[in-house]
RNA sequence: GGGAGAGUGUCCCGAGCGGCAAAGGGGGCGGACUGUAAAUCCGCUGGCUAUGCCUUCGUAGGUUCGAGUCCUACCUCUCCCA
Protein backbone atom coordinates (compact mmCIF):
# COMPACT_ATOMS: atom_id res chain seq x y z
CA UNK A 1 0.00 0.00 0.00
CA UNK A 2 3.05 2.38 0.39
CA UNK A 3 4.85 4.06 -1.79
CA UNK A 4 7.76 5.20 -0.12
CA UNK A 5 11.14 3.65 -0.06
CA UNK A 6 12.60 4.31 3.35
CA UNK A 7 11.78 1.65 6.34
CA UNK A 8 10.76 4.18 8.80
CA UNK A 9 8.18 5.84 6.80
CA UNK A 10 6.84 3.12 5.10
CA UNK A 11 6.62 1.34 9.37
CA UNK A 12 5.00 4.27 9.57
CA UNK A 13 2.27 4.60 7.15
CA UNK A 14 1.39 0.86 7.82
CA UNK A 15 1.27 1.27 11.20
CA UNK A 16 -1.35 4.49 10.63
CA UNK A 17 0.82 7.17 12.17
CA UNK A 18 0.81 9.35 9.25
CA UNK A 19 -1.65 12.06 8.97
CA UNK A 20 0.00 14.45 6.97
CA UNK A 21 3.39 14.79 5.46
CA UNK A 22 5.54 17.70 4.00
CA UNK A 23 7.24 16.78 0.96
CA UNK A 24 7.07 13.11 1.04
CA UNK A 25 8.95 11.90 -1.80
CA UNK A 26 12.44 14.69 -0.32
CA UNK A 27 11.78 13.43 3.50
CA UNK A 28 11.19 9.35 2.21
CA UNK A 29 14.80 9.94 0.24
CA UNK A 30 16.42 11.45 2.87
CA UNK A 31 15.52 8.31 5.14
CA UNK A 32 16.91 6.43 2.65
CA UNK A 33 19.45 7.67 2.24
CA UNK A 34 21.15 9.08 5.59
CA UNK A 35 20.35 8.97 9.25
CA UNK A 36 17.40 11.37 9.95
CA UNK A 37 17.45 13.23 13.01
CA UNK A 38 13.96 13.78 14.45
CA UNK A 39 12.02 15.58 17.08
CA UNK A 40 8.81 15.64 19.39
CA UNK A 41 8.42 18.49 21.40
CA UNK A 42 6.45 17.40 25.37
CA UNK A 43 5.15 19.54 27.58
CA UNK A 44 6.29 18.67 31.36
CA UNK A 45 3.45 19.99 33.13
CA UNK A 46 2.74 16.46 35.07
CA UNK A 47 5.01 14.35 36.81
CA UNK A 48 4.36 11.41 33.85
CA UNK A 49 2.73 11.13 30.61
CA UNK A 50 -0.27 9.55 29.59
CA UNK A 51 -1.26 7.12 27.16
CA UNK A 52 -2.27 10.21 25.20
CA UNK A 53 1.68 11.10 24.87
CA UNK A 54 1.97 7.29 23.83
CA UNK A 55 1.29 7.83 20.13
CA UNK A 56 4.34 10.26 19.40
CA UNK A 57 6.71 8.17 21.67
CA UNK A 58 6.17 5.34 19.85
CA UNK A 59 6.92 7.42 16.80
CA UNK A 60 10.04 8.72 18.15
CA UNK A 61 10.71 4.50 19.13
CA UNK A 62 10.52 3.82 15.65
CA UNK A 63 12.34 6.38 14.64
CA UNK A 64 15.30 4.89 16.40
CA UNK A 65 14.20 1.22 15.32
CA UNK A 66 14.92 2.21 11.55
CA UNK A 67 18.44 3.48 11.92
CA UNK A 68 17.88 7.11 13.34
CA UNK A 69 18.00 9.46 15.75
CA UNK A 70 15.51 10.57 17.91
CA UNK A 71 15.03 13.89 20.13
CA UNK A 72 12.64 13.93 22.59
CA UNK A 73 12.27 17.66 23.48
CA UNK A 74 11.24 18.66 26.87
CA UNK A 75 9.55 22.10 26.73
CA UNK A 76 11.06 23.23 30.06
CA UNK A 77 11.12 26.59 28.72
CA UNK A 78 7.99 26.41 27.41
CA UNK A 79 5.97 24.95 30.37
CA UNK A 80 7.33 27.96 32.26
CA UNK A 81 4.98 30.26 30.52
CA UNK A 82 2.04 27.50 30.21
CA UNK A 83 0.71 26.61 27.12
CA UNK A 84 -2.42 28.88 26.39
CA UNK A 85 -4.30 26.89 24.46
CA UNK A 86 -6.44 24.97 27.54
CA UNK A 87 -8.17 27.96 27.53
CA UNK A 88 -10.86 27.63 29.97
CA UNK A 89 -9.20 27.29 33.58
CA UNK A 90 -6.17 29.70 33.54
CA UNK A 91 -3.37 26.93 34.66
CA UNK A 92 -1.11 26.48 37.72
CA UNK A 93 1.86 27.91 37.69
CA UNK A 94 4.42 25.49 37.95
CA UNK A 95 7.83 26.29 40.09
CA UNK A 96 10.91 26.09 38.24
CA UNK A 97 11.57 23.10 40.66
CA UNK A 98 8.41 21.12 39.98
CA UNK A 99 9.21 20.94 36.45
CA UNK A 100 12.32 19.93 37.27
CA UNK A 101 10.79 17.19 39.14
CA UNK A 102 8.43 16.20 36.17
CA UNK A 103 11.30 16.24 33.99
CA UNK A 104 12.69 13.47 35.93
CA UNK A 105 9.46 11.64 35.71
CA UNK A 106 9.34 12.13 31.97
CA UNK A 107 12.68 11.31 31.05
CA UNK A 108 11.71 7.22 33.37
CA UNK A 109 9.72 6.93 30.88
CA UNK A 110 11.78 7.78 27.59
CA UNK A 111 14.44 5.26 28.76
CA UNK A 112 11.45 2.63 28.17
CA UNK A 113 10.86 3.20 24.55
CA UNK A 114 14.51 4.68 23.75
CA UNK A 115 18.34 4.11 23.99
CA UNK A 116 19.61 7.54 24.80
CA UNK A 117 23.70 8.34 24.52
CA UNK A 118 25.40 6.90 27.09
CA UNK A 119 23.12 4.28 27.28
CA UNK A 120 23.88 2.34 24.39
CA UNK A 121 22.04 4.58 22.04
CA UNK A 122 22.45 7.67 20.21
CA UNK A 123 18.84 9.01 21.46
CA UNK A 124 19.00 12.73 22.56
CA UNK A 125 16.90 14.23 25.36
CA UNK A 126 16.79 18.04 24.69
CA UNK A 127 15.40 20.71 27.44
CA UNK A 128 14.35 23.91 25.28
CA UNK A 129 14.61 25.61 28.64
CA UNK A 130 18.41 25.56 27.46
CA UNK A 131 18.43 28.25 25.19
CA UNK A 132 14.61 29.56 25.96
CA UNK A 133 15.05 30.83 29.14
CA UNK A 134 18.18 33.13 28.23
CA UNK A 135 16.40 34.90 25.50
CA UNK A 136 16.65 38.71 25.23
CA UNK A 137 13.85 39.91 24.24
CA UNK A 138 15.07 42.36 21.56
CA UNK A 139 17.81 40.14 20.37
CA UNK A 140 15.21 37.57 19.35
CA UNK A 141 12.65 39.72 17.86
CA UNK A 142 15.38 41.11 15.38
CA UNK A 143 17.05 37.51 14.66
CA UNK A 144 13.69 35.72 14.86
CA UNK A 145 10.73 37.83 14.43
CA UNK A 146 11.37 40.06 11.71
CA UNK A 147 11.11 36.17 9.84
CA UNK A 148 7.36 36.58 10.81
CA UNK A 149 4.43 37.56 8.96
CA UNK A 150 1.88 38.29 10.80
CA UNK A 151 -0.26 38.40 7.58
CA UNK A 152 0.65 34.82 7.42
CA UNK A 153 0.31 33.31 11.03
CA UNK A 154 -3.49 35.16 10.68
CA UNK A 155 -3.99 32.78 8.12
CA UNK A 156 -2.98 29.81 10.17
CA UNK A 157 -6.23 27.76 11.45
CA UNK A 158 -5.94 27.77 14.65
CA UNK A 159 -5.33 31.44 14.67
CA UNK A 160 -7.80 32.22 11.87
CA UNK A 161 -10.89 29.99 13.84
CA UNK A 162 -10.10 31.92 17.24
CA UNK A 163 -10.78 35.19 15.28
CA UNK A 164 -13.62 33.81 13.21
CA UNK A 165 -15.34 33.16 16.10
CA UNK A 166 -14.47 36.00 17.60
CA UNK A 167 -12.54 34.17 20.32
CA UNK A 168 -9.87 35.91 22.49
CA UNK A 169 -6.28 35.29 21.27
CA UNK A 170 -3.74 36.66 24.00
CA UNK A 171 -0.73 37.52 22.59
CA UNK A 172 1.22 35.06 24.33
CA UNK A 173 -0.97 32.49 22.52
CA UNK A 174 0.12 34.18 19.47
CA UNK A 175 3.78 33.79 20.17
CA UNK A 176 3.50 30.06 21.16
CA UNK A 177 4.02 29.25 17.44
CA UNK A 178 6.82 31.71 16.88
CA UNK A 179 9.03 29.96 20.19
CA UNK A 180 8.15 26.41 18.97
CA UNK A 181 9.32 27.27 15.47
CA UNK A 182 12.55 28.59 17.14
CA UNK A 183 12.92 25.62 18.79
CA UNK A 184 13.06 23.53 15.58
CA UNK A 185 15.67 25.67 14.34
CA UNK A 186 17.78 25.57 17.29
CA UNK A 187 17.21 21.72 17.26
CA UNK A 188 18.19 21.88 13.50
CA UNK A 189 21.24 24.31 14.65
CA UNK A 190 22.35 21.60 17.62
CA UNK A 191 21.90 18.67 16.15
CA UNK A 192 21.22 18.72 12.74
CA UNK A 193 17.45 17.88 13.00
CA UNK A 194 15.83 18.16 10.04
CA UNK A 195 11.87 16.58 10.80
CA UNK A 196 9.40 17.09 13.74
CA UNK A 197 6.48 15.37 14.20
CA UNK A 198 3.32 15.74 16.10
CA UNK A 199 -0.11 15.61 16.19
CA UNK A 200 -2.59 16.97 13.49
CA UNK A 201 -2.88 19.98 15.53
CA UNK A 202 0.82 20.85 15.42
CA UNK A 203 0.70 21.07 11.80
CA UNK A 204 0.66 25.02 11.76
CA UNK A 205 3.73 25.93 14.29
CA UNK A 206 5.54 22.74 12.91
CA UNK A 207 5.12 24.17 9.33
CA UNK A 208 6.45 27.49 10.84
CA UNK A 209 9.10 26.02 12.18
CA UNK A 210 10.03 25.11 8.81
CA UNK A 211 9.60 28.17 7.32
CA UNK A 212 11.66 30.07 9.66
CA UNK A 213 14.78 27.18 9.41
CA UNK A 214 14.90 28.14 5.73
CA UNK A 215 14.72 31.47 6.47
CA UNK A 216 17.57 31.57 9.19
CA UNK A 217 19.67 28.98 8.07
CA UNK A 218 18.76 28.12 4.80
CA UNK A 219 18.15 24.48 6.16
CA UNK A 220 15.45 22.38 4.94
CA UNK A 221 13.24 20.89 7.28
CA UNK A 222 10.08 18.51 7.39
CA UNK A 223 7.24 17.97 9.11
CA UNK A 224 5.33 15.03 9.99
CA UNK A 225 1.67 14.81 11.50
CA UNK A 226 -0.22 11.85 13.62
CA UNK A 227 -3.66 11.22 13.42
CA UNK A 228 -5.80 12.65 16.31
CA UNK A 229 -6.49 9.40 17.85
CA UNK A 230 -10.12 8.72 19.74
CA UNK A 231 -12.16 5.57 20.79
CA UNK A 232 -14.58 4.14 18.10
CA UNK A 233 -16.98 5.92 20.13
CA UNK A 234 -15.45 9.32 19.63
CA UNK A 235 -13.80 9.20 23.04
CA UNK A 236 -10.49 11.25 23.74
CA UNK A 237 -7.25 8.57 24.28
CA UNK A 238 -6.20 8.27 28.08
CA UNK A 239 -8.99 9.34 30.48
CA UNK A 240 -10.98 7.20 32.78
CA UNK A 241 -13.12 8.56 35.72
CA UNK A 242 -9.77 7.89 38.03
CA UNK A 243 -8.33 10.25 35.57
CA UNK A 244 -5.56 10.09 33.55
CA UNK A 245 -3.84 6.76 32.71
CA UNK A 246 -0.44 7.65 33.24
CA UNK A 247 2.38 6.04 32.69
CA UNK A 248 4.46 6.13 35.57
CA UNK A 249 4.26 2.56 37.25
CA UNK A 250 3.91 4.37 40.51
CA UNK A 251 0.84 6.72 39.22
CA UNK A 252 -0.99 3.63 38.00
CA UNK A 253 -0.39 0.10 38.47
CA UNK A 254 0.97 -2.07 35.83
CA UNK A 255 -2.34 -4.00 36.55
CA UNK A 256 -4.52 -1.41 36.03
CA UNK A 257 -2.86 0.04 32.83
CA UNK A 258 -3.24 -3.27 31.59
CA UNK A 259 -6.78 -3.17 32.36
CA UNK A 260 -6.79 -0.23 30.29
CA UNK A 261 -5.83 -1.70 27.21
CA UNK A 262 -8.01 -5.04 27.84
CA UNK A 263 -11.21 -2.62 28.11
CA UNK A 264 -10.51 -1.27 24.40
CA UNK A 265 -13.69 -1.22 22.20
CA UNK A 266 -13.75 -3.56 19.77
CA UNK A 267 -13.75 -1.70 17.00
CA UNK A 268 -10.61 -0.58 17.98
CA UNK A 269 -8.93 -3.59 18.33
CA UNK A 270 -6.96 -3.63 15.03
CA UNK A 271 -5.71 0.07 15.04
CA UNK A 272 -4.20 -0.14 18.59
CA UNK A 273 -2.42 -3.13 18.19
CA UNK A 274 -0.70 -1.11 15.17
CA UNK A 275 -0.06 1.82 16.66
CA UNK A 276 0.90 0.88 20.52
CA UNK A 277 2.29 -2.53 19.96
CA UNK A 278 5.23 -3.77 18.01
CA UNK A 279 3.63 -6.89 17.14
CA UNK A 280 4.86 -7.47 13.12
CA UNK A 281 1.69 -6.60 10.96
CA UNK A 282 1.00 -10.48 9.35
CA UNK A 283 0.24 -10.88 13.34
CA UNK A 284 -2.12 -7.93 13.94
CA UNK A 285 -4.11 -9.17 11.07
CA UNK A 286 -4.82 -12.36 12.48
CA UNK A 287 -5.17 -11.08 15.41
CA UNK A 288 -7.81 -8.23 13.97
CA UNK A 289 -9.15 -11.16 11.94
CA UNK A 290 -11.29 -12.84 15.03
CA UNK A 291 -14.75 -12.24 15.25
CA UNK A 292 -16.84 -11.78 17.90
CA UNK A 293 -15.88 -13.02 21.54
CA UNK A 294 -12.92 -14.65 19.70
CA UNK A 295 -11.89 -10.58 19.87
CA UNK A 296 -11.27 -10.48 23.70
CA UNK A 297 -8.03 -13.03 22.52
CA UNK A 298 -6.79 -10.15 20.28
CA UNK A 299 -7.75 -7.26 23.79
CA UNK A 300 -5.67 -9.47 25.64
CA UNK A 301 -2.44 -9.54 23.57
CA UNK A 302 -2.97 -5.67 22.87
CA UNK A 303 -3.06 -5.51 26.92
CA UNK A 304 -0.25 -7.34 27.41
CA UNK A 305 2.29 -6.23 24.67
CA UNK A 306 0.98 -2.16 25.32
CA UNK A 307 2.02 -3.22 28.60
CA UNK A 308 5.54 -4.50 28.37
CA UNK A 309 6.33 -1.89 26.30
CA UNK A 310 6.12 0.55 29.47
CA UNK A 311 6.64 -1.50 32.40
CA UNK A 312 8.25 -4.39 30.76
CA UNK A 313 7.43 -7.90 30.06
CA UNK A 314 7.29 -9.24 33.44
CA UNK A 315 5.30 -6.90 34.67
CA UNK A 316 2.95 -7.18 31.24
CA UNK A 317 2.49 -11.39 32.23
CA UNK A 318 2.32 -10.66 35.82
CA UNK A 319 -0.96 -8.41 35.10
CA UNK A 320 -2.35 -10.82 32.16
CA UNK A 321 -2.28 -13.83 34.90
CA UNK A 322 -3.77 -11.60 37.69
CA UNK A 323 -6.83 -10.60 35.53
CA UNK A 324 -6.81 -14.33 34.11
CA UNK A 325 -7.13 -15.69 37.65
CA UNK A 326 -10.05 -13.10 38.60
CA UNK A 327 -11.94 -13.13 35.52
CA UNK A 328 -12.10 -16.21 33.82
CA UNK A 329 -11.09 -18.52 36.77
CA UNK A 330 -12.90 -16.57 39.32
CA UNK A 331 -10.54 -17.22 41.65
CA UNK A 332 -8.58 -15.34 44.06
CA UNK A 333 -5.21 -13.57 42.71
CA UNK A 334 -3.34 -12.63 45.10
CA UNK A 335 -1.32 -10.19 43.12
CA UNK A 336 -4.74 -7.92 43.13
CA UNK A 337 -4.21 -4.29 44.13
CA UNK A 338 -3.80 -4.58 47.99
CA UNK A 339 -4.44 -2.61 50.76
CA UNK A 340 -2.70 -3.22 54.05
CA UNK A 341 -5.24 -2.32 57.52
CA UNK A 342 -3.84 -2.81 61.18
CA UNK A 343 -4.87 -6.11 62.68
CA UNK A 344 -6.58 -4.00 65.69
CA UNK A 345 -8.69 -2.35 63.16
CA UNK A 346 -9.98 -5.54 61.87
CA UNK A 347 -10.60 -7.48 65.09
CA UNK A 348 -12.55 -4.97 66.16
CA UNK A 349 -14.79 -4.77 63.29
CA UNK A 350 -13.95 -2.47 60.52
CA UNK A 351 -17.42 -0.92 58.80
CA UNK A 352 -17.97 -2.00 55.00
CA UNK A 353 -18.12 2.10 54.17
CA UNK A 354 -14.69 2.80 55.63
CA UNK A 355 -13.22 -0.09 54.09
CA UNK A 356 -14.26 0.60 50.74
CA UNK A 357 -14.28 4.78 51.08
CA UNK A 358 -11.22 5.62 53.30
CA UNK A 359 -9.03 2.14 53.23
CA UNK A 360 -9.33 1.18 49.53
CA UNK A 361 -10.57 4.27 47.63
CA UNK A 362 -12.61 2.50 45.17
CA UNK A 363 -15.63 4.85 45.97
CA UNK A 364 -14.82 8.76 47.12
CA UNK A 365 -16.62 9.04 49.95
CA UNK A 366 -19.35 7.04 52.68
CA UNK A 367 -21.92 8.73 51.06
CA UNK A 368 -21.04 7.06 47.67
CA UNK A 369 -20.36 3.97 49.76
CA UNK A 370 -23.79 3.88 50.52
CA UNK A 371 -24.97 4.57 46.92
CA UNK A 372 -23.60 1.55 45.44
CA UNK A 373 -24.36 -0.33 48.33
CA UNK A 374 -28.10 0.85 47.24
CA UNK A 375 -27.30 0.05 43.84
CA UNK A 376 -25.80 -3.12 44.44
CA UNK A 377 -22.18 -2.23 43.22
CA UNK A 378 -19.82 -3.41 46.01
CA UNK A 379 -18.94 -6.53 47.36
CA UNK A 380 -16.95 -8.18 49.80
CA UNK A 381 -15.08 -11.59 48.94
CA UNK A 382 -17.65 -11.75 45.84
CA UNK A 383 -20.77 -11.49 47.87
CA UNK A 384 -23.03 -8.80 47.38
CA UNK A 385 -23.14 -5.87 50.08
CA UNK A 386 -26.89 -5.01 51.18
CA UNK A 387 -26.56 -4.04 54.75
CA UNK A 388 -24.47 -0.73 54.98
CA UNK A 389 -23.94 -0.99 58.68
CA UNK A 390 -22.10 -4.53 58.01
CA UNK A 391 -18.46 -4.61 59.61
CA UNK A 392 -15.34 -6.55 58.28
CA UNK A 393 -14.48 -9.37 60.62
CA UNK A 394 -11.43 -11.57 60.93
CA UNK A 395 -14.18 -13.76 59.87
CA UNK A 396 -13.92 -12.64 57.10
CA UNK A 397 -10.49 -13.22 55.84
CA UNK A 398 -9.89 -16.17 53.31
CA UNK A 399 -7.70 -18.97 53.47
CA UNK A 400 -5.42 -16.67 51.46
CA UNK A 401 -5.77 -14.35 55.24
CA UNK A 402 -6.82 -11.06 52.95
CA UNK A 403 -10.68 -9.98 52.11
CA UNK A 404 -11.57 -9.25 48.77
CA UNK A 405 -13.41 -6.18 48.20
CA UNK A 406 -14.52 -5.23 44.31
CA UNK A 407 -16.52 -2.14 43.20
CA UNK A 408 -18.13 -3.58 40.25
CA UNK A 409 -17.19 -6.26 38.36
CA UNK A 410 -14.23 -5.42 37.17
CA UNK A 411 -12.75 -3.41 40.48
CA UNK A 412 -10.77 -5.51 42.92
CA UNK A 413 -8.68 -4.39 45.89
CA UNK A 414 -7.44 -7.03 48.53
CA UNK A 415 -7.50 -5.92 52.04
CA UNK A 416 -4.14 -7.16 54.03
CA UNK A 417 -4.51 -7.34 57.88
CA UNK A 418 -0.80 -6.54 59.16
C1' G B 1 -12.21 55.96 27.49
C1' G B 2 -18.06 55.33 26.82
C1' G B 3 -22.18 51.74 26.58
C1' A B 4 -24.46 46.55 26.95
C1' G B 5 -24.20 41.60 28.91
C1' A B 6 -22.16 37.27 31.38
C1' G B 7 -19.73 34.39 35.41
C1' U B 8 -24.35 28.37 38.65
C1' G B 9 -23.48 22.03 41.61
C1' U B 10 -14.59 22.38 41.38
C1' C B 11 -15.65 17.20 34.72
C1' C B 12 -18.40 20.03 30.85
C1' C B 13 -22.84 22.52 28.91
C1' G B 14 -26.79 24.81 31.04
C1' A B 15 -32.28 26.36 33.53
C1' G B 16 -33.20 28.89 37.80
C1' C B 17 -41.20 34.16 40.42
C1' G B 18 -36.69 35.80 47.38
C1' G B 19 -37.87 29.50 50.59
C1' C B 20 -32.72 25.81 46.68
C1' A B 21 -28.83 20.86 47.90
C1' A B 22 -30.77 24.09 43.19
C1' A B 23 -34.50 21.73 36.49
C1' G B 24 -32.37 19.42 32.18
C1' G B 25 -28.45 17.43 29.18
C1' G B 26 -23.45 15.39 28.24
C1' G B 27 -19.75 12.71 30.68
C1' G B 28 -18.85 9.31 34.62
C1' C B 29 -20.11 5.28 38.08
C1' G B 30 -23.30 1.08 39.35
C1' G B 31 -27.18 -2.62 37.76
C1' A B 32 -29.56 -5.71 33.71
C1' C B 33 -28.10 -7.85 28.93
C1' U B 34 -23.14 -9.63 27.03
C1' G B 35 -17.63 -11.31 25.45
C1' U B 36 -14.01 -7.69 31.30
C1' A B 37 -16.62 -4.90 24.13
C1' A B 38 -20.34 -1.75 21.68
C1' A B 39 -25.48 -0.58 21.52
C1' U B 40 -29.87 -0.56 24.60
C1' C B 41 -32.72 -0.18 29.19
C1' C B 42 -32.77 1.09 34.64
C1' G B 43 -30.57 3.58 38.96
C1' C B 44 -27.01 7.02 40.99
C1' U B 45 -23.91 11.32 40.27
C1' G B 46 -22.15 17.80 47.41
C1' G B 47 -19.97 16.18 52.59
C1' C B 48 -20.85 14.25 57.55
C1' U B 49 -20.44 11.41 63.83
C1' A B 50 -27.34 11.60 59.27
C1' U B 51 -35.13 11.56 60.62
C1' G B 52 -30.55 16.22 61.67
C1' C B 53 -26.10 19.18 60.68
C1' C B 54 -22.34 21.52 57.41
C1' U B 55 -20.48 23.49 52.69
C1' U B 56 -21.81 25.06 47.53
C1' C B 57 -24.11 29.48 42.44
C1' G B 58 -16.97 34.93 40.28
C1' U B 59 -15.00 37.87 45.22
C1' A B 60 -16.22 40.98 49.49
C1' G B 61 -19.94 43.46 51.96
C1' G B 62 -25.35 44.94 52.57
C1' U B 63 -31.03 44.55 52.61
C1' U B 64 -34.28 40.50 54.50
C1' C B 65 -37.15 35.81 59.12
C1' G B 66 -34.83 33.86 54.72
C1' A B 67 -30.60 35.49 48.84
C1' G B 68 -28.12 31.71 43.29
C1' U B 69 -32.15 35.19 42.88
C1' C B 70 -32.47 42.23 45.33
C1' C B 71 -28.53 46.42 46.46
C1' U B 72 -23.11 48.21 46.58
C1' A B 73 -18.04 47.67 45.45
C1' C B 74 -14.38 44.77 43.22
C1' C B 75 -12.34 40.83 39.84
C1' U B 76 -12.60 38.21 35.16
C1' C B 77 -14.59 37.45 30.36
C1' U B 78 -17.68 38.75 25.98
C1' C B 79 -20.08 42.22 22.78
C1' C B 80 -21.04 47.31 20.85
C1' C B 81 -19.19 52.50 20.30
C1' A B 82 -14.58 55.69 20.35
Amino acid sequence: MSAYKSEFLNILAERGFIHQVSEPEALDARAKDGTLTAYIGFDCTAASLHVGSLLPIMMLYWLQQTGHRPIALMGGGTTRVGDPSGKDESRRILTDEMIEQNLVGIRAIFSKFLKFEGAGGNAIMANNADWLNTLNYIDFLRDVGRHFSVNRMLSFDSVKMRLERQQELSFLEFNYMVLQAYDFVELHKRYDCALQMGGSDQWGNIVNGIDLGRRMANAHLFALTAPLITTSSGAKMGKTAAGAVWLNANMVSPYDYWQYWRNTEDGDVARFLKLFTVLPLAEIARLAALQGAELNEAKKVLATEATALVHGRQAADAAAETARKTFEEGALAESLPTVEVARAELDKGLGVLVAFAEKTGLVSSNGDARRQIKAGGLKVNDATVTDEKMTLTPKELTPEGVIKLSLGRKKHVLLKPI
